[in-house]
DNA sequence: GACAGTGTTGAGAGCGCTCCCAGGAGTGGG
DNA sequence: CCCACTCCTGGGAGCGCTCTCAACACTGTC
């Protein structure tokens, strides 16, 4: 083992005298050493190795004004953040595509309304080179914020603003929430269901709103009576059931906008004695494997590739980083990623 | 707002000739302002509020030798990472300590067994000041890394090695397992059972050890024929379900290690048309919201607090840090928190 | 053989900050 | 009124690194 117990660790200074060249040699080596003829990179990379030399980030970013990291933004209030494992495994996509390109991932968890000002130091602090977020709510304030630090972001869900068209444009990553939900009732509907209902998402959700417009996109003009308000818990997807169900009693089949509320309509259809899917068939939306499966019956779902939009995000956000640096390369343009409906049992 | 347009940000020099101090004393003010006569400390304020000043981190970190930022290290394979709200609520608790404290979290997935050696280079590159591990399995090499890194760390769970007693003590918090195992087998038997069987977590999670334990500290010399090994998933639940119900169709009750497998074990009970809780009476262990409420029946279980772990976790790890920097402070000991018996409706 | 051109190396100036140390101002006691 | 002492402030070194620039060696050409 190197010697590292002799308290501070080696700088470049000791592996350029201990290799016998000057300390910008050293340097070039340990950064690719380009330029620097054979034997002096050998001699630069053993000693390197004998002495155990870690570069020091502070004094490499003090110069480079580049960190090597960047801020994942997650604003959420606590409940969803717990039951839903669509960030776990969307971090995990953003884990592995930062890894692969040796950046590191820091965590901005907002701890309520109040520690926006917090999240705007940091990012403004030079603390990270660029960041993500997650844009599920129409008054975020982190665009405003990634913008006044004049570091590049990039969004997991459409933004709300990207509605309006004189809006900048911020690079986002997507499921094809509309698709989706089209090919949901679409399906239902080639299953002969003529009383199609829907459980919709919150408002303030661009997705929600998104999986909405699909649902009426097949169902042209549709009786507002069949449409209910949830809340993506299962919870709220539990009362949308049972209020619809007391005023469309006719309904045979229901799109419900997240498998979360899908589970509990479907808790509710099964107290009232009601089959699924023989009386009603019932489509979910996001395949959130510990529900979908586990539901009785489990849930015919729409499913889309989370981690794939992690990494993504990454990519997006690499991509920016890169251009800034080099000055080059393709703007980073959003992406809708496909989504696909997988059968089971509740339709 | 501040002119941040000028491309660089202001420095501390130009804080100072604005204030009319000399650096020093602006560096004064910034970090605290001890010993600056308080006409002094105005102006540099007044100064930073117009510029818009942001110490620069890197900077700071180069000379201080702090970071500012605590690593968090997971470890686990990519499936119970993501059906298992557990590390995201750890995190959350983690998070709200570690922002309390300014300091951040930076989140360091391990991909794949060869992924440790960049985990143990970035550990030891002095990004961090300390580390926060979930040791879960008994061949982790996270605690050698911090080790040499010559960080502080506090682990999430039980270490297996805290058997050995001549190991170094590594601080630690843990939910009280076995005590809760003891409390959930002699509810079972309070209740009158008496053929209560067991599914086992897998033999390389001390919590599922520790549970196992507590299991035997009541029903003191158990028939073998009453254990049956799970992987705390629903599928190895189910298994060991199906296992015991044909070693032992006598059982009346079971206490299961984790509410995953307890569901999957409730399936099967379900299927086999065995009533729960009247012939057959089951308790699950974690109380895990998104699984314990949803099952049919709900779980009886036992409850750990979650978050407040991780809150814990970090609180030790900021006192180790503390501790470090001033040279005093009581060493931090591992904590062992409360258990709670939650009644539901399958025992 | 002189000269332009190419490739490799080292010296040294900072990046922005903290902190040690010395000097100056102010205070109270003898 | 002078001296010792305390309190506050500024000068300046230096944290470890990158990067520019100049010096140097070597090649090929006329």
């Amino acid at each position: 083992m190197p010697e590292q117990s002799t308290g501070s660790r080696p700088t470049l200074e000791a592996v350029a005298a201990r290799a016998g060249v000057s300390r910008a040699t050293a340097s070039r080596v340990v950064n690719g050493g380009d330029g620097v003829r054979k034997p002096l990179v050998d001699k630069v990379l053993q000693a390197v190795e004998e002495l155990g030399y870690i570069p020091n980030h502070a004094a490499r970013t003090l110069v480079t004004r580049r960190t090597g990291a960047v801020a994942v933004v997650i604003a959420e209030p606590e409940t969803r953040f717990f039951s839903d494992p669509f960030f776990s495994q969307q971090i995990r996509g953003i884990s592995k595509e930062l890894t692969a390109h040796d950046t590191q991932l820091v965590l901005l968890l907002v701890e309520g309304p109040g520690d926006f000002d917090r999240i705007a130091r940091y990012l403004a602090g030079g603390h990270v080179d660029g960041a993500l977020a997650f844009s599920l709510h129409t008054d975020d304030p982190v665009p405003a914020m990634t913008r006044r630090a004049g570091i590049p972001a990039v969004y997991g869900g459409r933004p709300s603003w990207t509605a309006d068209p004189g809006d900048q444009a911020v690079p986002y990553v997507d499921a094809d929430n509309r698709g989706g939900a089209r090919m949901a009732v679409q399906y239902l509907r080639d299953l002969g269901r003529r009383r199609i209902a829907h459980i919709a998402g919150p408002a303030d959700q661009t997705s929600a709103m998104d999986r909405l417009d699909g649902y009426r996109d097949v169902l042209l003009d549709v009786d507002p009576t069949l449409v209910a308000d949830g809340a993506f818990t299962v919870e709220s997807g539990a009362r949308a059931m049972a209020e619809l169900l007391e005023r469309r009693p006719d309904l045979d089949a229901v799109f419900v906008a997240n498998d979360l509320m899908a589970s509990g309509a479907l808790r509710v259809l099964r107290e009232r004695g009601i089959s699924v899917p023989e009386q009603v068939a019932l489509v979910g939306f996001d395949d959130m494997e510990s529900v979908a499966t586990e539901t009785d019956p489990p849930l015919t779902t729409v499913g889309q590739e989370i981690e794939a939009q992690g990494r993504l995000m990454a990519r997006l956000l690499l991509r920016a980083l890169d251009r800034e640096r080099t000055g080059s390369g393709d703007v980073p343009e959003s992406v809708i990623t496909p989504v696909t409906l997988v059968r089971r049992a509740s339709a």
